[in-house]
DNA sequence: ACGAAAACTTTGCGCGCGGAAATAATATTT
DNA sequence: AAATATTATTTCCGCGCGCAAAGTTTTCGT
């Protein structure tokens, strides 16, 4: 691998440094060093320039002007750890989601962050990389930081269960996306039965009656929701279950629905000519397979096979034939999980009895099925 | 949109906290408060353990083994915030990436964070959600955790650059991704000249020599850099260069190329049937947009239009056809970026001259090209 | 076994803020 | 205008740790 060294322009750091000691590019006035000092600049006593900072409404809207003034005169900010050092409670709430590298989670785990913002707390989002054990030591990390509460999206199976339990105990938790029974004070996500059964519906109702095609060991407890879903569905329009599986094990999904789906393709494997996935991610695997065996995948006459998914993965879009699916809500399961956090944070107690919150999923029609 | 709530098992959690006070679920030992505390019940004086926890390695083996032990039996950690609030520098280092919902983004601010990691480092990695005023904020919001140095993948043309500059001259900062010139102590990133020089090399020698499909107002500088190894490459080769654009704003990059993309097949407008998309996003939504209109796309010989990229989305593998790019070297840039804003963190002095390094780009031979 | 070097202990200050209590000033009500 | 309620000030302590200096013990080399 070849490497390029390119020179610039030589500059000093420690030169830069003491320049902008006093007089930095930043501000024209004097270094302002503590919140004493601030105080006294804005002239107002140190105790209401704590509350201001506590609660800018909290003050007399003279007092706030005043400080506002300074703030802009002075740019002061306190010192974030010496008032997480002291304050009753921090301002921060953990999230964690599973793996940040799938889009799917990158996106739910976006909107929660966003949602914790509006909220008017600190979220700080970790990613449990793929793997169940750095769940674990993200809960350990988040524990140092004292975090008001934690919004969890676990595992699930592969969870430590027991711990997440255990860890509930000690701070305030909501779970969202997966569930793990009686961990924390609530949980919020897709109502799966739902969603299943309406993709279920639709596709008994357009053609043949869907097979399900799923990963074998799946690492999330949602699988086995819709796989039940499935069932039911399919009972319910008086039609045989079939369910197909796709072996692996880890995260690289897409691999597993393309190197399976052309396994069974191939091999005409699927009992039926309708395929639902368990996810978007292995069905972007089936289309790719599809695609490279020239079976012509869509809801048309001329198509041979009809594919559906479920979450409206960000590139369900894009996919070809781009792909029907199911979209979750993640607006209003992030609103309703900071929300009882929230809650569960103010009132410094659990809800008296632990509350499952379901959304329901929406119909995406789009070529594949 | 229906909304079920379940109610489960009743229990309280003030209860609980009073419960997990001294004997908690997590220890059988009475509760450390303090380091004063654990000093004393690990038997080493306090400035001693205070050391350890800097460097394990800085005490001698046998009070490390003692340390050790008691931490084993007691289950204590320093309060992070008192720790921070005292030392001369933090352990952190902000990574800062345009847009954490891009695969590509995802994909090389894990690779970076794991790098801090192993450095040492505690890393603190925030997305700039797609908007250039966030990377401003973002830079603000790190400034009052005094991270010991950041590391931050730039907009380019839509940051705020004079403020990265003069941020630089406050906390040690080195640039990756993306250049804005002068910024910080160090810049690392792929050698788009020598990419795509590569890919176009590749084009011509194997086919129709390609236009290229790029943004007009391209967010990203390297994009320019893009164009200009293309122009270079096409001049080398003795062929005329041809530049299409696709219009559109934003983050919605997949959309635009479908969009512009299916608008310019259908209009003939494409001045060749090899066509070099500036990334891989852009190249995700041209072909789909072939593909809708019945465009065989391929480096066969009963294809019709060949299609390359850049970057090696992690999807490129399951497009369809699959998309041949060029594949950045993560773990190097990473690697080197860690290194060299350690090293300006432990000298504390900026080096001599501003560094530009630059890895090659590997050509990742797919379907579609 | 001796001296030097290294590691540890003791002591004490300081960081920048939160929080509490008593007092003083200002707003609001009647 | 006086009485009350609200808000701000003054004063003090505490949080949990880093850091430094001086003194003591342990380790290591010869």
């Amino acid at each position: 691998m070849k490497l390029y060294w390119r020179k610039e322009k030589v500059y000093h750091w420690v030169k830069q440094c003491l320049a902008t000691t006093g007089k930095g590019p930043f501000m024209q006035n004097p270094k302002i060093r503590n919140m004493e000092e601030f105080a006294k600049a804005s002239g107002i006593s140190r105790p209401t320039v704590s509350k201001y900072f506590q609660d800018p409404m909290s003050v007399r809207r003279s007092t706030r002007e005043r400080i506002e003034t300074a703030l802009r005169t002075y740019d002061y900010q306190p010192n974030i750890y010496a008032m997480n050092q002291n304050r009753r409670r921090t301002n921060s709430i953990g999230i964690i989601v599973p793996n940040l590298a799938d889009p799917f989670f990158t996106e739910i785990g976006r909107v929660v962050e966003l949602a914790c913002i509006d909220a008017g707390y600190s979220p700080i989002v970790r990613s449990s990389h793929g793997k169940p054990a750095q769940e674990t030591a993200n809960l350990e990390a988040l524990k140092a930081l004292k975090p008001a509460g934690i919004l969890l999206a676990p595992f699930g199976r592969a969870s430590d269960r027991d711990h997440v339990r255990a860890f509930a105990e000690t701070v305030p938790m909501v779970l969202f996306d997966a569930d793990i029974e009686e961990a924390g004070a609530a949980f919020v996500g897709t109502d799966n039965v739902q969603s299943i059964g309406l993709m279920t519906d639709y596709l008994c109702r357009t053609g043949e009656p869907p097979c399900l095609f799923e990963m074998r060991t799946p690492l999330n407890p949602n699988a086995n929701k819709r796989r039940l879903a499935y069932l039911a569905g399919m009972e319910r329009h008086g039609h045989e279950p079939r369910i197909v599986h796709a072996e692996g094990s880890g995260w690289s999904i897409e691999e597993f629905g393309l190197r399976e789906g052309r396994r069974l393709l191939e091999d005409g494997a699927f009992p039926s000519r309708t395929i639902l996935c368990s996810n978007d991610r292995l069905a972007i695997g089936l289309l790719s397979a599809a695609f490279g065996l020239g079976i012509k995948v869509g809801h048309g006459s001329d198509c041979e096979l009809r594919i559906a998914g479920h979450d409206d993965h960000p590139f369900s879009r894009f996919t070809c034939p781009s792909l029907t699916t199911i979209a979750q809500d993640y607006g209003a399961i992030a609103e309703l999980a900071v929300q009882q956090i929230a809650q569960v944070i103010e009132t410094e107690s659990m809800p008296c009895e632990r509350e499952i919150s379901l959304f329901d999923g929406k119909l995406v029609m789009r070529e594949s099925a």
